[in-house]
DNA sequence: GGGTATATTGAAAGTCACTTTCAACTAGCG
DNA sequence: CGCTAGTTGAAAGTGACTTTCAATATACCC
């Protein structure tokens, strides 16, 4: 899964010209390995810990390419930052937020996808991609 | 309907001690004759055109303060902007929105919240609000 | 391997869309 | 009217990106 993703990488820059470079493949492994939602800041302020020298631009325009790649996804919780998590190809899913812990779940639901493109067609609509966000309290912070 | 509305923004007002001013007069009328989804910076130079001396701070103040109050809603739509919608009590809407054109159709929908509310169950989750957002090309762009 | 043409990088400067500050104004009350 | 606290508008400040640019790295071609 991991390693499918990296090709997957690898071969949209090889086509798009770019080169390999330290940084990507490290900004690559790392985010490969979290499976959280990571803000930019997030993943620049875990990767300094190992690797002092990568800059800030490097990380977040290497997100913009895993995006471009089709390997990551950006996703907005409304709280200003931009999260990216991985994506797998015709693949799809939502969100549950805790609005107190951040904790975040993903969810999926054909049923609700399939309500989506109901509505969609009763206004003439030609879906291209959604977004569906839950915001409450989870368990545990139900308490 | 707009009186209604002006009414709760004005008991708002008075319940928090605020004063009535000319400025907040004008805002209010002209957010309240309109039912498009405005950004700050779309009320604000549609305000500029009557009203020259209203800055930019009066409108942003003021347009939080209608949300406070209830009688708007904060939405955004990734490009950027927070927009304001009208709103009212216990009212819910979701959104289809062309990305071409930049068209805002509202829907609503009950068995796609009944859906979500049982999604959220499952997960232990108690949901507050969500945000359903449906991307694609309306029927005039699909041409 | 050395020479080159390109792509990348990191630091710093620049943007954008708000937000806050602050001195000069009002409203509203007594 | 005279005060006191809330408002306003211009300008400065923020936060989260984005872009610029000179210095480096890569990938090829010989």
């Amino acid at each position: 899964m991991k390693q499918e993703k990296k090709k997957i990488f690898q071969e949209y820059a090889a086509a798009r010209g770019l080169k390999s470079t330290r940084q990507r493949d490290i900004i690559l492994d790392s985010f490969l390995s979290t499976d959280r939602h990571l803000s930019i800041e997030e993943l620049y302020l875990q990767l300094r810990e190992k690797h002092p020298g990568i800059g800030y631009a490097t990380v977040y325009r290497t997100l913009k390419l895993f995006a471009e790649s089709g390997i990551a996804r950006e996703i907005h919780f409304g709280d200003g930052q931009t999260r990216y998590e991985h994506q797998a190809e015709g693949e799809h899913h939502d969100h549950l937020v805790c609005t107190r812990c951040g904790a975040i779940v993903e969810f999926e639901n054909e049923a609700i996808e399939k309500l989506q493109d109901e509505i969609a067609a009763g206004y003439g609509f030609l879906i291209k991609n959604h977004k569906l966000e839950l915001y409450g309290l989870c368990a545990k912070c139900r308490k």
